[in-house]
DNA sequence: CTTAGCACTCGATGGAAAGGAGTGCTAAAC
DNA sequence: GTTTAGCACTCCTTTCCATCGAGTGCTAAG
């Protein structure tokens, strides 16, 4: 059944009310922003037949009216006029796009703490889920008899090294052909074929030369867990301290140690939807029944996707979150796909 | 002026007691703990005694004491019982560190973290300010007419690598003389002597060939800088929600804020010494002054030191902290000396 | 020097009372 | 049949005040 269009435009008040006010909006009120067309009295009875339908609630008998996540999920599908950014909130935003991402740390933790910086909301970063990745590449540089470096280049380009050390002397002239073995044994494989080649060719080597073959390979099945694992990162945790709703400080240190402990769990929607609302209970989660989780998804390239949430109150400013995040989002997806992206380190490429 | 040994005891509970009961501790509850051997009264007069030498203060007149920063400090110089750590204690935290260690994360934010929940507090990990480091050896491998790998091997042997893309085509078979050119001219030198070097070269070299060349440079410029960089990281901040001096939301949030937005400004101390404590207003930061910190540095091998701090209120468990603190900086200082450290990706060389 | 005794201070606790915002209902007006 | 004024009622919030009790400081006696 559709609402009729006054109820709309009460509900719309409510929430809009209550996300600036965070107080319970009563009738009185709302027939004064309507320019006095309504008395409250007749903004009362809808407000009692919006309560019937489960759009509002009441805290107790003689308090205002508050959004349900009902009320809240109708106001963000229908009601919600999608505001667009302010010339200066873009400003910032690419601002903060540009200064921050030029440092050398890497990009995931960045995002999420730009994000938290340009909504005011504690936020979390999740690498996308990653194909499985292989080496695309190897090199082996001697640097004395007992030590080399390992360069492992994979599928998506980014490249990693690390010094090794071998407990048994090994003939450095013979790097060269370990390479080769490497490039065209072990190079476009999965970790665990691998390890089985590795096996394989054990009886094929001076034991020193394997030990050597062994570190490589080690080494390069560390990169690439390291880059397909999937990492939460959280920010601006202490936003919620500022937040009424988590005046209790019980609730809030619970909030934000599931948000620090229990990164894993924050939603992390399958599908690649630019931008997704959870309100409430809408969350599988139960310790975020009563937040909203806003999280916007931009592309890293190489048809992987990053994400970037926001986890609020229910009573967030759902059109400012959505419209900065989604400016954030889009943001990001266009530096990667120009690849205007400054100079980057590698840990950088590995861990978007 | 030297205190009696009874008043040295007495404020030793005083310590003790206000420490594990945050509340202001009276004559009474002393008597009862020295076992009836004085009675409260005489206790009184103790602790009045000891209120005018500074090293007990009284919320208000009808209330216990509570010990002054004067007070914790000689509790802390002198009365404290450097406990050892029972062998459950040790247990913990040698899991914790070798657990948590095999990460592949980097190891500065890993001490931290381990550090918070080994202590219970709010922590700080630093990387101790490095000397001047600079390249022992370059390499460059080619990867196609536009792209090639960087690696980097620094002074204090950690390696870092990255594809780089020229905007012109260049001729790989160049490449090895460009490394001899690196290696000749820009290892073991600094940041500024290296693009003193760069402008001079700029007319020996083919104009795509300098690309190459600036380009390997400016990267080994970011690896230094950054492996030079002091990084300060916070861990386990929402601690300070469980500590009923920060029942008050806003104190909570300022010194939360503070510790994340504000690292940079948490007591680093010059000295080597292996422990540390700052007591209230001993802390130079104002934003200190009601908290106590708790620093203590180890040895990372190649003559540098890393640093973990403990912020906490002035009604820190000294005794537990410094004992926990101190055996964990000793394992670091171990692991890293007997390099007992499991195999680190190269970011984790870097950042220590 | 120690201690029992006692008056005094001052925060904490817990109603009771007052205040007020907001509702729901009824009956009249449009 | 919708709207609205009027009003009783609910229930939270604030304020005030009395009470309680832990703890002190002082005095005078042991």
């Amino acid at each position: 059944m559709e609402l009729s269009e006054r109820k709309k435009q009460i509900l719309k008040r409510v929430v809009e009310d209550y996300i600036a006010l965070a107080e319970p909006v009563g009738s009185k009120a709302i027939a004064q922003e309507m320019g006095g067309s309504v008395s409250s009295a007749t903004i009362r009875n809808e407000l009692s037949e919006l309560s019937e339908l489960g759009y509002l609630e009441q805290p107790h008998t003689s308090a205002g009216r508050i959004p349900s996540p009902k009320g809240y999920r109708l106001y963000v599908n229908e009601l919600m006029e999608r505001r667009a950014l302010s010339p200066q909130e873009e400003e910032t935003i690419n601002e903060t796009l540009h200064s921050k991402l030029a440092g050398l740390d890497n990009v995931l933790s960045r995002a999420g703490q730009m994000a938290a910086s340009i909504v005011n909301y504690p936020t979390y970063a999740v690498t996308a889920g990653r194909r499985e990745l292989s080496v695309k590449r190897f090199e082996l540089l001697g640097v004395d008899e007992r030590s080399f470096i390992v360069v492992v280049m994979t599928d998506d380009m980014s490249v990693k090294s690390q010094l090794q050390h071998s407990p048994l002397p090994f003939d450095a002239s013979r790097l060269g052909d370990l390479k080769n073995l490497l490039n065209t044994h072990f190079a476009s494989h999965t970790r665990e074929e691998m390890s089985v080649h590795l096996m394989s060719v054990s009886d094929q080597l001076s034991p020193e030369l394997f030990l050597v073959l062994s570190k490589a390979v080690e080494y390069a099945r560390e990169v690439l867990e390291e880059a397909m694992h999937r990492d939460v990162v959280t920010a601006g945790t202490n936003q919620i301290l500022k937040m009424p709703e988590y005046r209790d400080i019980d609730k809030a240190h619970e909030l934000m140690t599931f948000m620090v402990d229990n990164k894993e769990n924050l939603p992390i929607p399958e599908d690649d939807a630019p931008l997704k609302i959870l309100i409430g209970p809408e969350n599988v989660n139960e310790a975020l029944h009563d937040t909203s989780v806003v999280v916007a998804s931009y592309d890293i390239g190489d048809g992987m996707r990053g994400l970037v949430g926001v986890v609020g109150p229910t009573r967030m400013d759902y059109a400012t979150v959505t419209a900065r995040l989604s400016y954030f989002a889009d943001s990001l997806t266009r530096m990667f796909g120009k690849n205007e992206l400054p100079p980057q380190s590698e840990d950088d490429k590995s861990k978007q």
